[in-house]
DNA sequence: GTCTATAGGGGGATAGAC
DNA sequence: GTCTATCCCCCTATAGAC
């Protein structure tokens, strides 16, 4: 049914869930590898240095977002529907076992990340700010929802929150990310 | 003047801002003992393994945190008081030199850990998560602030935010952590 | 594309001398 | 307490055969 996927696109698949689970510095091209059947050495065929390697997998989530916002599924939505669906994202990264935001990962990673990857890393958390600021700024304009101040400081507010809860789930509750959202919801709910 | 630290305290302190700077898997024995100018080997001398120094930064953190919740300089502050003070702790994070905060650092690279030191991870967050929940209650039921819904979930809404933003000053605007703070205080506060 | 083989470094950790 | 010396493993990365 489904094409065999290539085996440069296997490995971007496995080190960002590799990447999600236990962080840049947590996994080796072992761990791809052996997975993969195949020897280290295959892997740097593909994936020259590391670094190559981390810089695929955020180009490919910076276009996969992009894909998404911009996509069938998307289009004709209300600033309250795509708010949804983008909680809906966050909630997979819970249920794929646990896993953390890309964004996360990076940025507690970041100052041992090679420069080139901080650079990308820079666009890819810039990308998704722009995005929620104009679907919070849309949605107010809309009556769909209100909040106080403005639409940059609550798309930071609800990103940060996301993401720390993802993070939270794991050494605190595992309902941590349901509630934060719960309470998002709440804090912007019309009165 | 002040008292010179024991070597042992000057471990755990040069341990836990490596931890806050680079993760748990981004720093080595010898990033510590260089700096003391010591070896190795001394440094295995007072922590056998790494666990056994990771746990005891998770340790410390967690008095330190019990001590300042119950210290003189918060005796008789109004829950708002305590609240911008708990904000002041995670600027001061951000102020040495974009550190994140502890809970974020373990979390992200929770599933990397020993199992003793996921344990103390657990106790930690469950600390933060407690302490805040009973300020944000009081402060509601004295009129100091508002917010919808349970006090706990709005305890986890802003412990989260404030562990993202600070993540999120690294790859976004370095005021991300003010601006959620600044959100967060517009959306508690009385109408 | 994938292999074997290996270089070269760094990591955590231990033994035993001082 | 700190040292030297060392072990052993894992890591990233490369060379060259198939």
């Amino acid at each position: 049914m489904a094409d065999p996927k290539d085996t440069k696109t296997e490995i971007i698949d496995l080190a960002e869930n590799l990447l999600l689970d236990r962080g840049f510095n947590g996994f080796s091209y072992a761990d791809i590898s052996s997975v993969l059947g195949i020897k280290n050495a295959a892997v740097h065929y593909y994936f020259p240095s590391k670094s190559d390697l981390g810089i695929a997998i955020i180009q490919r989530a910076k276009e996969r977002f992009a894909g998404w916002t911009r996509g069938e599924r998307m289009a004709g939505r209300s600033a309250a529907e795509k708010l949804e669906a983008f909680f809906r994202l966050y909630l997979k990264f819970f249920e794929a076992g646990q896993q953390v935001c890309l964004g996360g990962a990076l940025e507690t990673d970041f100052k041992t990340l090679p420069a080139d990857m901080q650079a990308e890393t820079q666009k890819f958390a810039s990308a998704f700010l722009v995005w929620m600021g104009e679907v919070l700024e849309e949605g107010r304009k809309r009556h769909l929802f209100s909040f106080p101040g403005e639409a940059k400081d609550q798309a930071i507010l609800i990103l940060s929150s996301l993401q720390g809860a993802l993070q939270m789930t794991r050494a605190a509750e595992p309902s941590c990310l349901h509630l934060a959202i719960a309470q998002i919801r709440r804090s912007m709910s019309k009165k």
